[in-house]
DNA sequence: CTGTTAGCGCCTTCAG
DNA sequence: CTGAAGGCGCTAACAG
């Protein structure tokens, strides 16, 4: 038995009437009859019926799909701005395809081919740590498909972004650590040609001016993003002559793995970390109830971007919207009983 | 100025010959001189020509693209194995759309029909906790669209299947804490309609048999997977009667969260626990070093299945394939250096 | 090797 | 309110 293939065509033949009544009636038409629609429904259902999507997208121009573009699913911060996104979506009546580019241009580049071939209605994306130069984006303007960057972006006029109060963050971040009393701060930061590193390291040296501390250029550890960074960084503050008092890290990752270097090697370092991008609220609360951190919420950061990239597909005719969102973060300094012990 | 909608019909009148030779040059069909193809390729450059999936895929019934539903894009276990799914299927010259159930079955139900409505080519997907009835996948055995389950598993007859070693997994961690001494563990399991959570359940029972230790269904704590179940049931523990020696989790956060919580309340219970599920290698290692862990690659799960589930699509009409992939665990015991401090 | 023709399944005019 | 006709862009027969 060949796989049932039923069209509306089927629908109508059984029917006796015409295959553009039954799209009308599967598409909940004003200009149908009640009764119709109902017997309509009822065959679609008996005969198992599904509507395909490809023809109906090709003949619309439309799919009602919302490409997503990040460097890796598997990071905390954008798996869970995905479910913000794919939430606000789908409300919408969007589905979402979503690419990892890996950290690779090239693989980036070829994630936005695949995405305009399937005709996606909309781009969402977070720039590849090696992405500099960005023509692959300029076909979506000639093509008239909406553009937004959330978190990592790029430097292209006329193009929406959401982003988070980086600068902010880092500034709370080290004045909190400045008012706990720490002198020495080191900063981990990460790559210095996404914009997010240097806001962060922008608000770290606005912090220390405002308080009068002189900015040590040997205190910044600018590390990839890998995992074993934060262990390399930690050999580096014991090798430092200055005694460090505090870290104020720009990546998760290190700064735990850090800690837990530097309590190897006997010292104590507990609460003068404070940590910015560290947005799993789960792990963050559990592992280290000391650790002072500022949350980031990759959700609301999806969610943002997806509500502006949809106004803008829904409006593309009126007029090209150029918004910047700065989403908030928040800082948060955990319950340090565990200190007692 | 209208959205550039370049064809190959564009294409083809530019050139004055027929739009079937440009779709064959464009498809690198072998009956086109090399000449002409060269030609058509260096106009399609020229007019920015971006070929039409949705057409293609359409007129060819056959779209690429793998369609792929687990339970929560955020979860560290399916994000990695998303990413072995999209490495696999990349290669092979597939898309893939992912999308979340949210642990419902209505959700999921929804996404089975999105996706066939996208006529994708085959499925992959792991189950929601709700899921019950499997009615929505019967659907696909009428059309034909291969299926392929990944740890989460359903008992539907003739269908593949790539799991980890679940019985076998938790039966090593149990017996490893037996082993090191301890005589009451504590089992920290999940929802008992899931076959990873019974099998499980069996391992631990298997073990403690074997090594003739009476099992007590007091100390088996049968939690929802919730952010907070491991301080829940840590409270339990100290409620408890006996005195607990040992902790065999099947799931992460539970384990650490609980750990934490112990250590607040004043007691020692370093490298009595052992953790099944916990893949996320980072976090492990990093947080608590003296963890002892069954790492079970979400990574190299989404890779089998891919595999299984494409060659099901590519040898379609050949046969039916009904396999089961056990992918295997490993024990690794952390080295507890920093009991030392 | 290239052209002609037809149609994938749906939706959208335009008539009636 | 419903029917008839055409076409979205591409590819697969079948000719030549």
């Amino acid at each position: 038995m060949e796989s049932n293939k039923i069209t509306i065509h089927d629908i109508a033949k059984q029917l006796g009437i015409n295959s553009s009544t039954v799209s009308r009636a599967l598409n909940n038409s004003s200009r149908v009859t009640e009764k119709t629609k109902q017997k309509v429904m009822a065959k679609a259902l008996e005969l198992g019926y599904l509507k395909n999507d490809l023809a109906s997208n090709l003949r619309r121009n439309k799919t009602n799909t919302i490409g997503v573009i990040v460097p890796r699913i598997s990071r905390h911060f954008f798996s869970s701005a995905i479910a913000g996104i794919e939430e606000t979506a789908y409300s919408a009546g969007y589905n979402v395809i979503i690419c990892q580019s890996l950290e690779q241009l090239e693989r980036e580049q070829a994630n936005v081919n695949t995405l305009l071939a399937n005709r996606v209605d909309g781009l969402l994306v977070s720039v590849s740590m090696e992405t500099e130069n960005y023509e692959h984006f300029n076909g979506l303007r000639q093509r008239n498909i909406p553009l937004v960057f959330f978190d990592r972006h790029c430097n292209i006029p006329n193009t929406s972004k959401v982003l988070i109060d980086d600068f902010q963050a880092a500034f709370d971040a080290t004045q909190h650590l400045i008012l706990k009393g720490c002198e020495t701060i080191v900063h981990f930061s990460g790559p210095q040609n996404l914009e997010l590193y240097k806001s962060r390291k922008a608000g770290y040296k606005a912090a220390l001016q405002k308080h009068g501390i002189l900015f040590d250029p040997n205190l910044v550890f600018e590390s990839r993003l890998m995992e074993l960074d934060g262990v390399l960084n930690a050999h580096k503050i014991i090798a430092l002559s200055q005694h460090v008092d505090g870290i104020f890290s720009a990546n998760d990752v290190a700064a735990i793995s850090a800690m837990q270097q530097l309590k190897k090697e006997g010292m104590r370092v507990p609460e003068d970390i404070a940590v910015v991008g560290f947005s799993n609220e789960t792990i963050s609360a559990v592992i280290e109830p000391s650790l002072t951190t500022i949350n980031q919420s990759g959700f609301e950061i999806g969610k943002g971007a997806t509500e502006l990239l949809i106004f803008q597909i829904e409006h593309k005719e009126t007029e090209i919207i150029n918004e910047t969102i700065i989403i908030k973060s928040h800082l948060i300094e955990r319950d340090s009983s565990q200190k007692a012990h």
